[in-house]
DNA sequence: TAATATACGTCAACATGTCTGACATAAAAT
DNA sequence: ATTTTATGTCAGACATGTTGACGTATATTA
């Protein structure tokens, strides 16, 4: 501990800077931006008689149209009989569609009606404009290094294959 | 920058970075990193007949020695009927531990055991090691902009009491 | 001092989202 | 023809959250 004291650890440039706390001064970041951020539409999606659940259904299927059971399942971590009983819901809303696919007919696609396209909109709305506001404020490097974190957060097995799914479009 | 089009999205190095795709990458890539995050402990806490709720509030008494109970429940955004559930069994179970305050003698100060710390080091032991990966990968100013880019996700009335608190230490 | 407000605890009832386990069906793969 | 896969569903349980009501000790204020 010499003259370590002396650098900012919120610019990173300290060479220690992997050091426990500068570290938890970053979990404890990620979870009040994380917090704040899935407030949005969890307010949202309250006052229609739906939850957080309910979004990150139709968050995925709206990011991946004709997505089949099995793969929501991967993406969500929860078991089919959770996600059962929200995709019943929101199928008997008319918020997503379900239909067989032509290939492997045992397979059931999803996709976002257009109710179900709106309403992803609505909810997205804000998360969207947080994060630009954001970006806005950080600045484009600023960005560039939050991706390259967040990335190195993933599971590093499953990171490839999640970065080509986001980023495939 | 007239050819616009050229420029990679991914650095940030367009000025026009805050486009939709961009900022719903963003989105992706938090939930995905989060979910990993959070994973750790979740599995470690099944174990030992604990959940999430648990785990927040071991970490939150564990940053914040000596919290109220009302200020532990700003942090967290639940009851207190939530909390009182959680933090009796963790007190029974000798993770927590209450004292009258001295100064008010209404509240109730909470601090962690030795057995408390110790669940609380083992549990965050595997997140510290995640960051710790991601922070090295990643270089001291992609970590700068990722701890940017999260302050400027929190909510804008809240930040700055946020940020002192976390980094206060 | 008396009245009120605050911090906390607790009981009850209920909603949501998760789980495990078991079983059924249709379709694909072998 | 048999087995595996993708999905749906029923039943029961648990974890976590909610509202609402009430009690108690202590602090604050009229």
């Amino acid at each position: 501990m010499s003259d370590i004291k002396f650098t900012d650890r919120r610019t990173g440039s300290n060479p220690l800077f992997l050091r426990d706390e500068e570290i938890r001064e970053g979990v404890e970041l990620l979870f009040y931006a994380y917090r704040d951020h899935v407030s949005d539409p969890d307010n949202i999606l309250r006052k229609q008689g739906f939850g957080r659940a309910h979004h990150r259904v139709i968050h995925f299927v709206g990011r991946n149209p004709n997505i089949n059971v099995a793969e929501l399942l991967k993406i969500l971590r929860i078991t089919k009989q959770s996600l059962g009983r929200v995709l019943k819901q929101l199928v008997d809303e008319d918020i997503i569609n379900q239909r067989v696919s032509t290939e492997d007919r045992r397979q059931r696609l999803l996709t976002l009606t257009d109710k179900g396209e709106e309403l992803e909109r609505i909810l997205s709305e804000p998360q969207r404009q947080r994060f630009a506001r954001a970006y806005r404020e950080a600045g484009p490097e600023a960005v560039a290094g939050f991706r390259k974190v967040l990335e190195g957060l993933i599971n590093e097995d499953e990171r490839r294959a999640i970065l080509d799914k986001i980023t495939r479009s």
